[in-house]
DNA sequence: CATAATTGATAGTAATACTATTATATTTGC
DNA sequence: GCAAATATAATAGTATTACTATCAATTATG
């Protein structure tokens, strides 16, 4: 996988940045930047004059790739779940057990990422924290139906289908599969917040995973 | 109930507040009309000095009852669980039968709610449409630890931890009480959410209604 | 090597998120 | 009914944010 991934040009809407960071050093050190940045202090904290701070470049040459740090975390979301969406695809191809298949897909979804894999300047484990903080917000703001008719949560919406059919082979009866699958998604990234800061309403913790709470939901729910 | 609620009090934690609204006519319209404001414009868009604008009054004398919009919003917040709170302790006391008990603690939980209730000065029905919009920001902070040690959350998740003896009650083998109802908590939040602006990736809309998902999954999943 | 494209530096604006001070109402306690 | 206490309003001011514009300096490319 490795190897693979290396070589992975993730793609990410055209409309979310003014000049792809993918085309220029500045512009990957900006994304490489930001995941720490953001991790370290908030989003909500985060600036551009601080990121510009930080890797020694202008304010204004950032502003030149995003026209605002929101597109910013647009981006970050967009490239994690496209990177999602290859494991995803990886990790179920090939196999034909279908429960077996579901039970994979649900636990690529949902696991904490703990390594740093492939990809050059993404450090894939702090872009998940970020996520698991900071990604309800890219959902969360008045201009929401916009951007959603430009497209910018295609690959996460395209992440949840591709499980949603996978559930269906495995219970073609079940009447909420994306109900129940964003609900996975979405409650995974949840539960993992939990686990960090709201202990008393989460069961899960190092020992008893999320995952293992969603992949015992899902069997029980589509049996 | 609207006798009772109209007589009602709701708690809010004290050190969510500089001064509490309740103890004066200021305060009682600035909770009345920031729930407005926030609908209409959207939290982020939000500012004390608009806020001041649409009551006539100075921004300064709103500062004087909440430190930040943030404070704000985990006032409003922590009132709807209480209020949640209480319609849920109402609604099942001398229920015997322990399933019918757990279906009606979910249908109270995660039905939208659409008329305005008894309380003079808030619209529960609009204050539900933000807390859908917006409740994940109270929690999705750097300080959240920080505002959890103080007591902000106590009351949401004192309202998880009462479904959650309800659910042990029908189930004491069921190993994910906690997450179970954490997920159909914030997670019905969320598939309101989603009806209103990602229908793709939900099944819940004005005839399948949210509530129905979350009885279906909880009766499968404690069977 | 000339030209284009990119980046950096500087400056500037409007809005935000406050704090402080003082004046003016309003409430309450005697 | 009035003085004292309290609440509110008005004004001003600061630091930061979230940009935009301009132009100079650097770097890439054909």
């Amino acid at each position: 996988m490795e190897i693979i991934l290396s070589n992975l040009k993730i793609q990410v809407n055209e409309k979310i940045y003014v000049k792809d960071p993918e085309t220029s050093a500045l512009g990957k050190k900006i994304i490489e930047q930001s995941i720490l940045l953001i991790d370290a202090i908030g989003f909500d904290n985060f600036t551009f004059k601080k990121l510009g701070e930080k890797i020694g470049s202008n304010e204004s040459s950032i502003y030149r790739y995003f026209e605002n740090k929101h597109k910013l975390l647009v981006y970050l979301s967009s490239w994690y779940w496209s990177w999602m969406e290859y494991k995803l695809v990886f990790a179920t191809t090939n196999i034909t057990d279908k429960k077996e298949k579901l039970n994979k897909a649900i636990t690529i979804v949902t696991e904490k990422i703990t390594d740093d894999t492939a990809t050059e300047h993404i450090n894939e484990a702090i872009l998940n924290k970020i996520l698991i903080a900071e990604f309800t917000k890219t959902l969360h703001t008045k201009e929401v139906d916009q951007e959603n008719k430009e497209g910018f949560f295609l690959i996460y919406k395209r992440v949840i289908n591709r499980i949603v059919t996978i559930v269906k082979e495995v219970n073609p009866e079940y009447a909420f599969a994306k109900s129940l699958v964003s609900t996975i998604v979405e409650g995974s990234l949840h539960q993992h917040f939990l686990t960090d800061h709201l202990k008393t309403i989460t069961d899960c913790n190092d020992t008893v995973t999320t995952t293992q709470f969603y992949l015992n939901l899902t069997e029980n729910v589509l049996r």
